[in-house]
DNA sequence: GTCACGGTCACGCGGCGTAACCGTCT
DNA sequence: GAGACGGTTACGCCGCGTGACCGTGA
């Protein structure tokens, strides 16, 4: 009958001494043996047992879902399927992280410029490129005016970026307001003309960004209330309503 | 001018209060202004950095490591081509683990039976033969042949294991100690019986498999001392040597 | 007696989450 | 005086690595 110490063990199967006690404190392999001196005496089920703990580990489970999955052999496939799922989420997200590192490297190999604050330029553009592409405004805009948007954020400095939602936030409280009187009204020309303001500030040299943006507007297809962008509070009633004021008064 | 208090910035930027704390006192973001009563005030270059630290955080570096890379903004690129090796290599390893879980989930979907052990075979069949695979042995046979490999592997129990490497490491220390005489001698004939003996005990039924594996041996392309598989301990020149002493007896 | 191997604490790391407890008042 | 917000400890989690210190003798 073979068996073995620790030692052998963790030879025999290229885990550490450190980690078979750490698995025996745990409960989740304990030597089906041990001596009178203490010694811990694996036999080969103890073997056959570590070699699907290892195996299983090597999925990322973590260990105390190991001990479960081995005890209870219940629904075994389920845990597979829901393991699947991180992975898949781990390699999606290393996958971005690669390929923003891949175009950093291209494009910092071509310049000779190794200016760091260009790095960290390059490094900040596409990684909010790619949160923007997973959220609402990547669902919207094609990706040249994805593009065009990302350079737009960093174009303005952080106050400006207060500022300006600030300033929005006023106007859309003022338009709120007068949501039930007639848009071709005094007020609703005043307003409509602000609005105008203010969105050619930021949009004024990007028409078709602009536009891509107040269609989705009047579609509804903006989420109201994301508190990352306070333009966004804009229901489509309000929108149309601001349509409605503009268009008649002259061109859009 | 604008100015946050942690809750703010942490609003802001979607970074938890405790972290900020916690890059606080790590020396990585610390707040531009600290007001008597001890509270941190963050300006918008503040915010800058923390934007990059969250960036180059999802790249995976550690904290410690971007604080050196903020401070020296020294070999940036090389830190980023090391991360992206980092990167690639844990790539690699999740989209193994993912090719087998969906082999496993494939295997059993087809068939009804969910029998908890039958997973686990198929969990410790692709494991081994993906860890084969990376290894001399996996360079040496086909793919087919390696299948055939891990299904010998599997075939036998652990202790019969142990036992055949005993009996081959003994075995190949008596024909060490007969290197320099004839392989056509008297002793040469009879140790090259028990080889072949010990060999077709597990081969016999696979004579490609066989083949390759010797030619290998033959041709010293199996790392001398390989701890898992005490057969390896066979240098080219035993090999020519029984080789010799096999062949001339009559059929190889 | 020494060496090699066995054992049991117990701290360390990384990046915070999560109280607990206390002072301030943007 | 109460509530929202600020602060500072300090322990917990995960999977062990790495000693330190001590007993055994497969």
């Amino acid at each position: 009958m073979a068996t073995w110490y620790v030692n052998d063990l963790s030879k025999l199967t290229h885990v550490s001494v450190r980690a078979l006690h750490h698995y025996d404190a745990l409960g989740l392999l304990k030597p089906s043996v041990r001596l009178a001196n203490g010694y811990r005496v694996y036999n080969w089920d103890d073997v056959l047992k570590l070699q699907q703990i290892v195996a299983l580990k090597s999925f990322g489970f973590k260990l105390s879902t190991i001990r479960t999955m081995m005890k209870e052999q219940g629904n075994l496939l389920e845990q597979l399927k829901i393991q699947q799922k991180f992975v898949r989420q781990q390699l999606a997200s290393l996958q971005e992280a690669d390929q923003i590192l891949t175009k950093v490297l291209r494009n910092t190999r071509t310049s000779t410029a190794v200016d760091p604050s260009t790095i960290f330029n390059l490094l900040e553009v596409y990684y909010m490129t790619k949160r923007l592409e997973k959220s609402w405004v990547g669902k919207i805009l094609t990706p040249q005016q994805l593009d065009e948007f990302v350079q737009l954020e960093k174009k303005f400095t952080m106050p400006e970026h207060i500022n300006y939602g600030k300033r929005w936030a006023v106007l859309i409280a003022k338009v709120r307001q007068h949501l039930h009187e007639d848009p071709q009204s005094a007020i609703g020309k005043q307003l409509s003309t602000e609005w105008m303001e203010l969105v050619n500030e930021w949009y004024g040299d990007k028409p078709a960004l602009k536009n891509a943006l107040w269609k989705a507007f009047k579609e509804g297809k903006i989420p109201t209330k994301d508190n990352d962008f306070p333009i966004a509070d804009i229901s489509p009633e309000m929108a149309k309503w601001i349509d409605a004021a503009v268009t008649t008064k002259g061109k859009k």
